[in-house]
DNA sequence: GCTATATTTAACCATAAGGTTAAATGAATA
DNA sequence: TATTCATTTAACCTTATGGTTAAATATAGC
């Protein structure tokens, strides 16, 4: 079965499994960077920042501007809020089960 | 460079990046259960879940106790929180900036 | 001790990920 | 118009992922 890996969410943390694009993010985060701006930091060959670049644009997390050669990236916040959404949901149950624990523990 | 994906959140990210692997912690998040209990649900083999279960293991979100030939398992919160910490971060920094840019504007 | 049960491990396969270098595209500049 | 600059795309390589089936391991029960 061929996973198309189409879920937003599959997208959205595969891309931060990376820590060369959660750096990209960090940098994004302070404001828009040109594609050399954001690849002069890295050891790694440009082709490869672009490509990182393309996954996280592919996952909602990131968009670009054109300006005549020149590409601007800025982050988009939407999915990284969808991320941690899902995460806050399990957590919460999870130690939510944990203070019900404590509190069984407790009645002695 | 044989990028040996030693970074703990790489794994977390890397580990919920798959809806096979964000069910498995949703079916936790209601209590411990077995490895039969785990692939129940999914319609495939026992062996692919268990290899899912070793990728959540191993990215320290869940853990496992063995009684017999009975192997159950828990989600561990820890490593949830790291991955919630990193995001919430780098959202915060960026819902600011759109903050400001709102506010920028406003001052009209 | 034999057999059934719970689970992992091994061998295999197809496709994706993450990097490289070299060539292509397309805008700015001399 | 020729050249340089910003960036992507293509072709390639290696290793990782996600699945399969079959065999191995180890405990439980008759």
């Amino acid at each position: 079965m061929t996973t198309t890996k189409s879920d937003p969410l599959d997208q959205v943390f595969m891309a931060l499994a990376d820590g060369t694009r959660r750096e990209i993010v960090q940098m994004l985060s302070k404001g828009e960077k040109t594609m050399s701006q954001l690849s002069e930091p890295f050891a790694m060959s440009m082709a490869a920042v672009s490509k990182h670049v393309k996954v996280l644009e592919k996952s909602g997390l990131l968009k670009r501007r054109i300006e005549g050669r020149t590409h601007y990236l800025m982050l988009v916040p939407e999915q990284l809020t969808g991320a941690l959404d899902w995460i806050s949901v399990y957590r919460y149950f999870w130690t939510q089960r944990l203070d019900e624990l404590d509190k069984l523990i407790s009645e002695d």
